[in-house]
DNA sequence: ATTTCCAGTATTGTTGACAATATTGATGCT
DNA sequence: AGCATCAATATTGTCAACAATACTGGAAAT
């Protein structure tokens, strides 16, 4: 969960880390307006490192803050999430065909195997959105380190992941769409192996704009209530 | 130069802003290892704000922080910048396509007004690379709020181009590059203009790749140092 | 001479108290 | 009754002292 250089851990990354899962879980709802010492109280924390947090919170767009009058949660509108997914396949696109250009052998198989373990998590997790999402985040994690390119995977991993997530937990998976996006999943590595990035980019695009797609269909049925 | 918004402005915020444009201008190169009380007693703050300030700079990027080891302004590597022009060229050619179906007219017309003025601009500034550099990121600013994506703004604006712009100003510009990128701006104007977003995306891509392509030159050519 | 260990120092991390400001509820007025 | 004004309150912003940790220099041992 945490970084692995594992140097000491200070108490304002602490409050970060509670603050940014319970965000991303929901247990702060967006729109949610916080008080400090709530937080204080609830994450056995004090407010120095607390607004600490709260400022690179802010900074990350997952908090919206009024001096002097609090801060809240941010909550997206419809529209507000949909261009957030046309960012991911832009930005994901370019991941994959730097991935496809350098990554190594041994990760490439690593990716391989990860698969492999999300077709059996899908199957005995039949509908728990959860855990489906969690093999899904793996996935795209791996593809944006992969991709070597520092500060593209700091935005995709720091700003824009969080964000999905979020929305994401709350989402309820259309039936038969994890499987779909499995073998999407598997084509995109497998043209990673093969060192063939500009289909890599070709489809990982076309698999986020079908997530896209399925979010847009959401919210015209009405499912998808922001 | 501060959100026009113009709320109760804190000290927090200002110390943020501080920090920043030193860093943008070069007071603080790359590389500079900086303590808590100097910043302090140059910019006349406590370590209250400061840090709140410190933390949420690091969450951008622009600085790193090592618990108990201070903090120091970051510095990119040759190949890390190119990376970032990498970004900025499908995100920027993203917002260039947004723009062109979204901008009101008088947004435009304010563009092509804004191009006027930097073509004077570029001849009365004659290599002054600060000016050159500012109406650049002027033209560049105004495309990315007229995407009207609110989350591509933010990225951009608030991450990418502080960065970029930290190694313009100490960049000399090529002789003959200003006029030949505002011929590219004004073409991708006109093709706002005519609403063609596609061929908005398409030469805002290319402009930047020329950018790209003129660093990595100058990289060979040891001119930059980094 | 070089390396390792140790203590001192300076810097960062944290805390709790104090000051400033926005919200809220009540009161008086139209 | 509805609205504006104003004081009380609670919350946020700021500060200065305290604690914890990493860096620095020197001494001793190999």
């Amino acid at each position: 969960m945490t970084d692995s250089t594992s140097q000491t851990y200070t108490r304002a990354d602490e409050a970060f880390d509670c603050l940014q899962t319970a965000i991303v879980k929901g247990d702060l709802a967006p729109g949610d307006k916080i008080g400090e010492l709530d937080l204080c109280s609830r994450f056995e924390l004090t407010r120095g490192p607390l607004r600490e947090a709260l400022g690179r919170l802010e900074s990350r767009g997952l908090l919206v803050r009024r001096p002097h009058a609090g801060v809240k949660v941010v909550s997206l509108s419809a529209s507000e999430l949909v261009e957030l997914y046309r960012i991911r396949e832009i930005m994901e696109g370019l991941a994959a065909r730097q991935a496809a250009e350098r990554m190594t052998a041994q990760e490439i198989a690593d990716l391989q195997a990860t698969l492999d373990a999300h077709e059996t998590m899908i199957d005995e997790a039949q509908g728990q959105a959860y855990y489906q999402a969690e093999g899904d985040y793996d996935f795209h994690h791996r593809i944006a380190t992969g991709s070597r390119n520092i500060k593209l995977a700091q935005m995709l991993l720091g700003d824009l992941y969080y964000m999905v997530r979020m929305y994401r937990y709350r989402l309820s998976t259309s039936a038969g769409r994890p499987h779909r996006a499995l073998g999407e999943h598997r084509r995109i590595v497998e043209a990673i192996a093969q060192r063939d990035g500009e289909l890599a980019e070709f489809l990982m695009k076309r698999h986020i704009n079908a997530a896209r797609k399925n979010i847009e269909k959401k919210i015209q049925e009405g499912v998808l209530t922001i």
